[in-house]
RNA sequence: GGAGAGAUGGCCGAGUGGUCGAAGGCGCUCCCCUGCUAAGGGAGUAUGGGGUUUGUAGCCUCAUCGAGGGUUCGAAUCCCUCUCUCUCCA
């Protein structure tokens, strides 16, 4: 959410800064509801004072034993014009915090402004693409050919974009769960966290994937949804939470199944893993002080990068533009892995910097210097995608045969394995 | 699944219809005294919103005692629903 403030000081300005970014916001009817809300609520307050202050002194005659027929009368009729009144007010103010709620992010000034994905800016490439005297092969051909890969069985036990892994090749996607928490705790200074898969809708609406982004998320009959990754879980342990400014930055990772309906991505990579209704991914979060928000998604993204490193994967990091950005993100980076099979790079992390924006829906707070709270920043990341590290290992480190090396910082995960066969 | 108890400010804990946003204690901050790894005295110490304002200052005001409804001129206190915690039974 925005700061409220701000946005009645200057609605023209902010309209102009999300327009970057393809948002319309409707300036008129904002401050059609603002005017009628401000009309509302201060008559409101006053009946309400009204109210507060004659039934106080009923209070006070009664104790001195006085006759308080008269007060009374005058404060009863108060009753009806403000429960109308109220209800008015409250049908504006939840018109209004729907609007709220409903308003993405401000774009950082260093965001590129562009229309969509065709325009983000690739920051620089790491590692070089192997060249390869043979016929490349995806990830589903390698995996169908060493039988440890079955969307077949998985379309029988579910539907379409699930996957059974099977033998080495589950081993192999442990393994990778095991290898990022191990470096991010042990080297990035992250506390392991397990968090519940099902949560409930404050928590979605924290993060932002309520109230706009329902259709995106697996609900259940009880009420909850299943996380669509553990950015909610974990950026939710802040919710109306208060720290001490000496505890920042707070950072969380956990490893946890993301679900996702996909709703929007009929037709999309629907071969192979890449884009699955179930999937796994180690989350990296951030609880920052405001004034080291950006410094911290530079490390956060570092730390993402350090995966990549140690696996030895070819990747690039681009920065979102305006257009392309999140509903929460401030700013984005991207880290796309290279796949040889699809000749080009594919998202495998998302950092981002909300800044105050998740930290306003949750009132995820510190005490400043002087004593008051005051929003913090949040920020996430994929540290990284499992599954799509699976996909990039096979498909880097495939041999003629249709083996898969194991890259060797992983090989002790794999009980010093070296090659699938 | 059944029976019961409970949910109050950073923490503990009073408060069963009226000047209660809430006694008291602990903790914390500041000041005084003391001059020494201690003690004593005093003051302060919730959050969100709105109005006013050049102002994140001040002033005025509304809401909040698990959540949501209700009764009442008036609710932490009474009624209903829900959530969570604990105890006992199965």
């Amino acid at each position: 959410m925005l700061d409220v403030k701000g946005l009645r000081e200057d609605a023209e300005g902010i309209a102009e800064k999300l327009k970057t970014r393809g948002f319309d916001l409707d300036v008129a009817s904002f401050k059609r509801l603002e005017a009628e809300r401000k009309r509302l609520q201060v008559e409101a307050e006053q009946l309400q004072n009204e109210r507060n202050v004659q039934s106080k002194q009923i209070g006070i005659l009664k104790a001195e034993g006085k006759d308080v027929s008269a007060v009374m009368a005058k404060v009863s009729t108060l009753g009806d014009t403000l429960a109308q009144l109220t209800q008015n007010l409250n049908t504006i103010l939840s018109e209004l915090n729907n609007f709220y709620a409903c308003i993405p992010n401000l774009p950082h000034e260093s965001v590129p402004i562009g229309q969509s994905e065709e325009e983000n800016v690739e920051i620089t490439r790491v590692g070089t693409p192997r060249t390869f005297h043979f016929e490349v092969k995806d990830h589903v051909a390698l995996g169908e050919a060493l039988g440890q890969m079955s969307f077949e069985k998985a379309a029988k036990l579910t539907g379409a974009r699930f996957v059974v892994l099977q033998g080495d090749l589950a081993r192999l996607q442990r393994a990778l769960g095991q290898f990022m928490l191990d470096i991010h705790t042990k080297e990035h200074g992250y506390r392991e966290s397990y968090v519940p898969y099902l949560v409930n809708d404050a928590s979605l609406l924290g993060t932002g994937q309520l109230p706009k982004f329902k259709e995106d998320l697996f609900n259940t009959t009880a009420g909850y949804s299943l996380i669509p990754t553990a950015e909610v879980s974990l950026t939710n342990l802040m919710r109306d939470d208060i720290v001490a400014e000496k505890d920042l930055p707070l950072q969380w990772t956990a490893l946890t199944p993301c679900f996702r309906s996909e709703a929007g991505a009929y037709g999309k990579d629907t071969r192979g893993m890449i884009r699955q209704h179930q999937f796994e991914k180690v989350e990296l979060v951030w609880i920052s002080h405001p004034e080291e928000s950006y410094a911290c998604l530079e490390k956060l993204r570092s730390h993402a990068e350090t995966i990549l490193q140690r696996l030895e994967l070819p990747y690039r990091i681009v920065s979102l533009c305006t257009g392309d950005l999140g509903f929460c993100a401030a700013k984005t980076y991207d880290l796309e892995v290279w796949l040889p099979a699809q000749n080009t790079y594919r998202e495998i992390s998302s950092c981002s910097n909300t800044e105050a924006f998740q930290a306003r829906r949750m009132q995820a707070r510190f005490r400043n210097s002087k004593g008051k709270p005051e929003l913090v920043h949040t920020l996430n990341g994929s540290g990284l995608a499992i599954g799509r590290t699976l996909v990039a290992i096979m498909e880097n480190y495939q041999d003629e045969a249709g083996r898969i090396h194991i890259p060797k910082a992983l090989q002790p995960y794999m009980n010093g394995l070296e090659v699938i066969a």
